[in-house]
DNA sequence: CTCCATCAATAAGCTTGAACTATGGATCAG
DNA sequence: CTGATCCATAGTTCAAGCTTATTGATGGAG
């Protein structure tokens, strides 16, 4: 295309084709007509070809002209629609947002998603559930913009802030010994088989999850790895051994599988948001200001329920 | 939208874009640094938000620039592509054209239909067809750029140029007196219904169609009119009647009607191309110029055949 | 920790070209 | 023939985009 051709030769080349008249056509382009008169005859000259036939006494589009017309007319309402739509992103207002979470924090998430695409509904949210691990990577590597974690430790790279904290659970099956009261000492499960999420999912979690048991003075082998609670808590109901779980995971229980307190010294369990430090775009921003909203009226699961 | 934007922004963007350095970028549009940065500023003043993150070590795109880009990109495509499309309609390579013509002459119009498409095949043929009053009325109107007639009569701001002669013969039903032989007198018409399409239609037309009765002193009184020759020749086959008809409509008939030569002085019926007066758009031109390599070979039909 | 290289932003002067005014030439009405 | 209309041309002006020179910030090398 050729270099010199300018979103003015569009404009003025639209007002002479809408007035067929050079001086009118001036006048509502608030310049002199022989200023216009040069301008298409420049741009006439770029494009190879006539655009208006003109008398002293008549203007009409030629063809080309009348193909260019509303080409150029609608090149000029897209660029304004991407101009728009720049702006909207830029404030925040509009554009996409990549939301990665733990499968188990996806009560706290979908809260978070209902405020924030009430407040932003031109912005398109992406989800990916995954481990704490894989939350942070996609974080890390820019996948995400939005992670939300448990139990992470502090990295100089990313920024946490705490969403909810819970208290640790033991869930057993219906025949187990101690199933018939609503609470137990993490004694009792020592000889019991584990049911838990790889290490490697979490360290930090995971080590969270087993405070209580090594609190007991249990030396802590799982028997069997699993890598969502769904399954996990679906296991020990089917009766292949217990688990400890933070208790938000264990407030819909099937058939087979009860819930205990754990006596002993409390374990907590903590759920982060995680952002990449730093990161000041207004969508990052809008999403952490939208869960603060949320967050904080109904997430501390520290205590027992009655 | 703002009026203060030109393409030169979008290209400056798009260099930036992709290089993700000023120095380099501006070095690709053979222009200084600083002019660059000037001109991005100014885009993201217009745009209302920035458009790169830059440190002094680094350019990075916001999501707003990430967002503009490729609909940057596009904008700048499309309008290449337009001002080619509008070159070569100018040039008359591409555009539309619209033919209207006489349904009698179809013949004619495949044919030259045929060579301008392969001249031309990115130009876009509507046709019409109609009576003679009817095509020339659209030449006029501007609603068809090319015309094929039949006898009409000169005008000033219509240009004809014959294409065709044809010689007129009588097509009369098998059962007819005269349908024994392979010509006959006019006058031996006299006395049957005559078939032929309203004179409204193409006073001229109907004139020169209708001589060789005035010629044999016959006193012309249309008994059945009928808009179209197909269903002429198909009411004289049914026996309603005979008719009069250009040699061409001729050529295929159905079982129960005979072609009669017409004895007496030859009549015979024009066919014209028409075009605005000082039409000068190349496609009419080209049109013109592919209908003088088909006409002239085998449009002569004066003449019977043997 | 200092020094140097890199790179974008800023400052100031220059140059290009778009717009202006004045005028010419063509066409049409009266 | 005269006047009015309207687009094109000529010459001038001035805004704005470009240039060079410089500053300031950042990160790597010694």
């Amino acid at each position: 295309m050729d270099q010199r051709i300018e979103l003015r030769h569009l404009r003025y080349f639209l007002a002479v084709a809408e007035e067929l008249h050079f001086g009118r056509a001036a006048q509502r382009l608030n310049i002199a007509q022989p200023a216009l008169s040069q301008q298409i005859r420049q741009l006439e000259k770029i494009v190879g070809v006539e655009l208006f036939r003109r008398t002293s006494r008549s203007v009409r589009l030629t063809d080309a002209g009348a193909t260019f017309q509303p080409r150029a007319r609608d090149l000029l309402g897209r660029l304004a629609a991407d101009l728009d739509e720049a702006g909207r992103v830029g404030r925040g207002e509009a554009g996409r947002l990549d939301v990665a979470f733990i499968t188990s924090a996806t009560a706290i998430v979908s809260e978070q998603l209902r405020e924030f695409s009430r407040r932003r509904p031109d912005v398109q949210i992406k989800v990916h559930d995954g481990f704490t691990v894989d939350v942070l990577a996609a974080l890390e590597r820019g996948t995400a913009d939005i992670g939300i974690v448990r139990d992470a430790e502090e990295r100089d790279d990313i920024d946490l802030s705490l969403l909810a904290t819970e208290r640790f659970v033991a869930v057993v099956p219906t025949e187990h010994p101690a199933a018939s009261d609503d609470h137990v000492e993490a004694t009792a499960l020592a000889t019991d088989p584990l049911i838990l999420f790889p290490r490697t999912a979490g360290a930090q979690a995971f080590d969270m999850n087993t405070q209580p048991l090594r609190d007991a003075g249990i030396d802590v082998r799982v028997a069997q790895e699993c890598s969502n609670w769904h399954t996990i808590i679906m296991f020990v109901a089917a009766g292949l051994g217990v688990t400890i779980a933070p208790y938000s995971v264990t407030t819909l229980l099937p058939a087979g599988a009860r819930r205990l307190e754990l006596d002993g010294p409390p374990a907590v369990s903590r759920i982060f948001m995680a952002t990449r430090r730093g990161d000041s775009r207004p969508l990052v921003q809008a999403f952490i200001a939208a869960s603060e909203s949320v967050t904080g009226r109904d997430h501390d699961l520290t205590k027992g329920t009655p």
